[in-house]
DNA sequence: CGAAACGTTGAATGGTTTCAACAAGAGTGG
DNA sequence: CCACTCTTGTTGAAACCATTCAACGTTTCG
């Protein structure tokens, strides 16, 4: 999928913030830079590296993830078309973490001073920016909860739920499922459990007919049953229409 | 502790990001809006409450939470002096969470109009904002980090290491150890633990002389030693000079 | 064909929770 | 003033969830 700067990803995400305008739109455009191609499995910034660009991802899927001393890995979050990389860390002084292509991946670089500057030519791109900022935090606030209070299975049926209903705003997924190039070694790092354990889950789930994980693909065997054994409720996504005029 | 507007401990904290200039001050003063007092454990915000201001802490503590349907608690984030108040929540149509004073407070409104508004006046005071809300994501990933990697005993030695830092970087401790409003329910809320076992690990920090947390204060009896002990870093609080001349 | 990555399963170990009981201090109302 | 309650802290024992270790199957790829 190849897409002109006035209607990428990320213009279109914004786009359920607030109607950006001809001009605001132009803003936004400048600010993708240079386009990389990066293949899966080779890192794009490595934790406490000082040059810190943002970038835009265009398509493909990337996790960010801290390594502990111990060696052991946590996944902070899974980045999709159209999310932004590294927004957190490009006023700050030490990239705080890594960034792994989990498929080959195109990405648009944002300079520091660039944003800043299109802050100043448009405002309200810059409080669409923030929203997605604040919508990508609240993603890493549930995932919080999830790692702290939710039991094994609920947190693993949650971690799928979420990524659908994700997927599904950018037509990517539906209540049938999803294609997903996630191991279950990812699950495991992103869910703080062992992968021999959520193992057992996957196969505790799939007995229960509840979601399969299988082959690359998602597939929701009773969708309806699942979000009630999660408890997922999708608020937290924001995914209402336009807020600004 | 009474500050004038232009000495918020908010501008203090900003002015660590960026040196602002007097008229970016007054855009922020313009920013504090009504001035309210709440006391200890009577909520500010309620989670799924529609309205939402978000706030600039002017003095106490308070801690932000999110309830799961079981009835359990997962405490987010600690704020004190200079924090904003679900700053998150703004642009979002749902306030994912919840707050409650820990101490008596005092809270500035601020409302999302006039954000908007100050980031077009001030774009380098919407650069300062965006940095400190990127730092106070960048606590919430290390929080992430620790309750999905970390060892308990070593989880709760980094809590107790972080919130000292930023303390001092207010004025309100130091190596030797911090007045703290935190009961072992709230430490076991926040990392994700049962107040029990929250207690057995204090007993052993107790034990092997590292540190005291006992009424209302912490004191690190070894401060070298706790931080080995808890491989604390603290590199992801940003606390350099100003970035921005 | 061999190596490497991913998935699968069993058994033993151990970290945490839960349950239960009790102690100490603060605040309340009779 | 004194019982009474509530909150917070403390400790032991049993139960449980999740990890670790170990082994093996499958597929992919050079």
């Amino acid at each position: 999928m190849v897409h002109s700067p006035l209607d990428s990803p990320l213009s279109r995400k914004l786009s359920a913030f607030a109607v950006l305008s001809a001009a605001e739109l132009a803003v936004l455009a400048d600010l993708h830079g240079r386009i990389s191609v990066v293949e899966a499995g080779r890192d794009l910034v490595h934790q406490g590296q000082s040059r810190h660009a943002a970038y835009i991802l265009m398509s493909g899927w990337v996790c960010s993830y801290k390594i502990q001393p111990d060696g052991s890995r946590q996944i902070v979050d899974i980045q999709i078309s159209g999310d932004f990389l590294g927004l957190r860390s490009v006023l700050l002084r030490t990239s705080d973490h890594s960034f792994e292509p989990l498929t080959d991946i195109r990405v648009a670089e944002v300079l520091a001073p660039d944003l800043i500057d299109a802050f100043g030519r448009a405002p309200r791109l810059a409080a669409a920016i923030l929203w997605a900022a604040s919508r990508d935090e609240a993603m890493v606030v549930e995932h919080l909860v999830g790692i702290g209070r939710r039991a094994a299975d609920v947190r693993v049926a949650h971690f799928l739920l979420e990524l659908g209903t994700r997927l599904a705003l950018v037509g990517r997924g539906d209540t049938a499922g999803y294609d997903c190039p996630l191991t279950q070694y990812h699950l495991a790092d992103a869910l703080g459990l062992s992968a021999v354990h959520v193992n057992r889950i996957l196969r505790q789930l799939r007995e229960r007919d509840l979601v399969v994980f299988r082959d690359g693909r998602v597939t929701f065997v009773n969708f309806a049953a699942l979000v009630a054994y999660a408890g997922f409720d999708a608020a937290y996504l924001d995914q209402a229409g336009p807020l600004l005029a």
